[in-house]
DNA sequence: CTTGACAATGACACCGGTGTCATGACATCG
DNA sequence: CGATGTCATGACACCGGTGTCATTGTCAAG
């Protein structure tokens, strides 16, 4: 690989001046830089990384911690809408703003994350975003000897820096969707709990609920993710049994995921209850591969991810630039958007005000 | 951050000799070991990569380029399985290899790869994956001087080695697999006509049919993966619809993708036609989170993203330990598994050999 | 014709490690 | 007892850039 110093030497000048010419900090004259642009190019010249860092001690990097990639295959931890999608948007923010991302993985294992900080110390990178799969207390110690951190999707009570979602806010937005369509009787299957988002969530669920003055009924809410484990399925079943035989059946489902809708779509279908004509169903995480193709087309809450990574990466690039005129002090909450789709119509009740199930069939 | 120096001095020797202990590449003696060790961990000393890598001419790195962090979000290219999953394979090995990866995303704008490249040189990347995100010839003119490169999921004519799925092979056992379980008339939604993969997979669901015995019926056969825009639900209703009224409609349906399979459950129930007592489906990628989920769950074709992504790391590691005894000149096709789930069984056939339908509404 | 300001360039040291070679202290051996 | 070998360690240069300062040349003002 050609070094600065063979340019020089082609070009006729001291190496210095190319330097000159490469970051452009001092005059150079038009004839000397035509010179020094002619060698470069005919070299295949490009500037050492590491030299450069070694002398400016900025490393130009930023580093970012995820399970998202191995994850991906593994025994699936919660599988909402994948990390994935934070990445991208802190890969975004990073990328412009001329630095670049070094991601490294946790491969589902917290006992390596050590491992992978040490290696970006080695890297000497500028600040680090920490990714969680899925909204939690930080469970792990990431000890980053005084390098800037922010978390995403997690937070600690050391008062790191952190952005999460509104969980809260997000499915309090689509409850009163769904009330504002008519339902009153409305089912919620729940993710695991105990679960930061299954708590949020449901103190959403219920506000919404409370405001427009209908009571919440406990016997409509079931927490029914598995993850997509085998017995899943059979737990859903159960659960629509429970609804469906029910004085006063739900008129809609609420499910914790979009992934859950999917297999709610599927069993409802299989008791032959039509959505949305009998029942409405709306998920959460607008995860478009999902949303998008179920049919009919899913309402869901967007579990703004992308819109996460893109602002931790901005809040840590803040950081660094200085000490900012207020630093956040709590977890910095990213709202999302109610997508309206086919899933979601008024209800289709009888004479008695209780959902029409005429055409219920069990085959 | 601590240098060398700083611990050379506070534990009372020579740089070099830290530099001995921090690779044990040269006897030291049990006590200045000792002084060494907890003058490094006094001052949180971390060797400086940059340093290192200048000396040694060695930066540890493998640069990898992918569209999949930023497409996720994007109009969504052929939304197969993401090759996030490729990502993720070969980050397994590079990690296992003691090399770090060095991330890079495309977000889908091509005329991006050559800025990519051009920052893994300045960090002296010892190889170079390029990550396509489906089955297709290098659309993108790769100068990386001299890195030495593998492609995945894509190839050219160069003979640059190259890691690509076996598209043909895993649809002609699928097809073989709904072939035993009874089925003669057998429809396929393909992916979009022109990609690779919809060729390949055409010729080994032909090939599987044709060793079988039974004729291939073109009518039988429909483009409808429109990645999700709005229109393919209503051109997959119109596939379905030429197929339920043919003479002799399919048993089975083969789908170009596991989200095609999940718009198709709707659909096919939509219009009273129940999976899999009636009409068995089958999917290709075996994306988990859909065909694990699907109610009833999606036997599939695995799409072996992983393991190609693994296979690739493999390989380029392979080719910078040396020459290899001999090199691949043409792609290296990886296998998938097929995946058995409920979707498909045998035929429901009346007494006249044609799919029974009695259940049949329109709602 | 000086003199000062400024443009263009080079010499040199330094960033933080490591390879090479030299050196001093002992142990071993003939 | 001197020669030789081994062990432990240090001095020094170098990797490829860039900051600092010095030097040379040019031109306009005084």
């Amino acid at each position: 690989m050609a070094t600065i110093y063979d340019v020089a030497k082609r070009a006729g000048v001291s190496p210095k001046t190319v330097s000159r010419v490469l970051n452009g900090d001092a005059p150079v004259s038009q004839k000397t830089r035509e010179a020094v642009s002619a060698a470069m190019t005919a070299l295949g010249y490009v500037p050492s990384h590491a030299a450069r860092s070694m002398k400016s001690h900025r490393s130009g990097l930023i580093g970012l911690i995820t399970g998202a990639i191995s994850n991906a295959d593994e025994v699936a931890a919660p599988a909402g809408l994948p990390e994935l999608f934070i990445v991208q948007g802190a890969q975004h923010v990073i990328e412009s703003s001329r630095k670049t991302l070094l991601i490294s993985d946790t491969g589902g294992r917290l006992d390596r994350v050590p491992a992978l900080v040490r290696t970006f110390q080695e890297h000497r990178v500028e600040g680090i975003l920490y990714v969680s799969d899925f909204h939690k207390p930080l469970d792990v110690s990431l000890d980053c000897q005084g390098i800037r951190k922010v978390l995403v999707n997690c937070f600690d009570d050391a008062g790191t820096p952190a952005v999460i979602p509104d969980d809260e806010g997000g499915q309090y937005a689509l409850t009163k969707s769904v009330v504002a369509a008519g339902h009153k009787r409305i089912a919620y299957l729940t993710l695991a709990p105990g679960m930061e988002a299954t708590r949020l969530r449901m103190k959403g669920f219920c506000k919404a609920l409370a405001e427009a003055g209908i009571s919440h009924d406990p016997a409509l809410v079931m927490a029914t993710d598995l993850y997509g484990s085998p017995g899943e399925h059979q737990l859903i079943w159960d659960a629509l049994d429970k609804f469906f035989t029910l004085d006063e059946p739900p008129t809609a489902i609420c499910c914790g995921n979009d992934r859950l809708a999917m297999a709610v779509y599927g069993i409802l279908r299989k008791r032959g209850i039509a959505v949305p004509e009998q029942v409405s169903v709306v998920g959460y995480d607008d995860h478009r591969l999902i949303s998008e193709t179920l049919y009919p087309a899913l309402t869901t809450a967007e579990l703004p991810y992308s819109a996460m990574g893109a602002r931790a990466a901005r809040l840590l690039l803040d950081l660094l630039a200085g000490p900012l005129a207020r630093e956040p002090d709590a977890p910095i909450l990213v709202s999302g958007q109610v997508r309206q789709r086919s899933s979601l119509v008024a209800p289709n009740l009888d004479q008695n005000n209780v959902i029409s199930l005429k055409g219920r069939t069990e085959i």
